[in-house]
DNA sequence: CAGGGGAAGTTGTTGAACGATCTTTCGTGT
DNA sequence: ACACGAAAGATCGTTCAACAACTTCCCCTG
């Protein structure tokens, strides 16, 4: 009874519905700002009204949706403020994560293989599999504090973040510089130089995140 | 638009059944383990099944109930892992933001109220509402890194610890010795001394964590 | 063309219903 | 007496239909 440990993939309704909602967020298909009506939603995903509303509860926690009493749930529209926050709060984690990590924690196999996996797709040129491989890199550098919280905060942050990357059209412009990044990054995590690690990773965020607020600001955002 | 966080106090019904579990939980009345009834809490608030799920959606995202599929949500269970973990991310957020903290901030007005309101509930014998403004203090702490996200984060981290306080009985015992040490570390933030007062409060920390395995191992815990 | 006033559409919430799944109880066999 | 298993009972997961409260949109008026 208690010595189950393994996630059931047995996901409910509402959770499946969630997914399916982040994930065409996530992928463009909802841009933000675009009002997501229950009744249409619900008949498109097969799920009640009910059974819908849990799952715009969560992505609402998340930050992905916005509720407006009465007048439906849109997709969260980036702002500037947000971009900056989520940096903030990425330096933070992410950084401290890495100066603490242990040598040998497990999550640097996933390390490691995130950035073979990002090397490969760069040769395809395959950018959002770049993306996503990138995407799970970050991951794993937080995975190394060993925290379970943190790794949902950042599960949460992630998506967000994602959401962010859309005003980006170009993948390529996106993802692209941060490869070789990720490479050394890593190289000075298994060398045991965390420190030089964190500051590496640091100057790189602080660069991705540059890149963000200029496409922002340039206008590049969806004029929902 | 970014001085006054408009909270509007228009609680919708899903939204005000959470925070009375939620009080109901912090405040003991709903111990650890036990079981919370869709039905029977659903009379007992005033809501439809329906709206209390989402309640119990969000208050599991909380970390504060634990949903067991077909069987029913529980109070959470604190555990040696969740505590340990907590007070991972206490240390991690709380210090980096007194590290960072720029001087004359507003949050920090909230912090010298905190502990005037603690050592005047202290004066009065009144543990309960040191305890509360202990926590309040710690709250503001975060607010000093200006960030929403992590405020969102610790008001969940804040809620879970709570959980876990209810292990130790006696409120004097947990809250009274950190009136003075939180005195010291505002003194040591208004003074500039910034290193000094993060530091001060990653021992106090320590301590606190301590404090608390040492009654979780004691069994102090409620068998429920 | 600006503003006001419905009309129509959506959300917020409820109650009932039914299948699916967990718990408890009860009986049986050793 | 105790372990084991099966049926009964209780609860959850989900849907549907309904209605009030509220927003949004459109049309009408000045």
């Amino acid at each position: 009874m208690a010595e189950r440990a393994n996630d059931d993939e047995v996901l409910d309704r509402a959770e499946k519905a969630a997914a399916d909602i982040r994930s065409s967020i996530i992928s463009g298909h909802f841009t933000p700002g675009s009002r997501l009506s229950e009744q249409a939603l619900g008949v498109a995903l097969g799920v009640s009204r009910n059974t819908l509303r849990e799952a715009f509860r969560m992505l609402t926690q998340e930050g992905l949706l916005v509720r407006r009493p009465h007048a439906g749930v849109i997709v969260a529209v980036p702002s500037l403020a947000s971009i900056i926050d989520i940096y903030r709060v990425r330096r933070m984690i992410e950084g401290q994560a890495l100066r603490g990590a242990p040598p040998r924690h497990p999550a640097g196999r996933a390390l490691a293989a995130a950035v073979d996996t990002a090397v490969a797709a760069r040769e395809a040129g395959d950018w959002a599999a770049v993306g996503t491989a990138n995407m799970e890199f970050h991951r794993a550098i937080v995975a190394l504090a060993d925290s379970a919280r943190l790794d949902r905060v950042y599960a949460n942050i992630s998506a967000e973040l994602r959401l962010a990357f859309g005003i980006i059209d170009d993948p390529e412009y996106l993802h692209a510089p941060y490869v070789d990044r990720n490479a050394s990054v890593l190289r000075a995590h298994a060398e045991g130089r965390s420190g030089d690690a964190a500051d590496e990773l640091d100057a790189y965020l602080i660069q991705s995140e540059r890149t963000l607020l200029a496409a922002y600001a340039r206008g590049d955002r969806d004029v929902h």
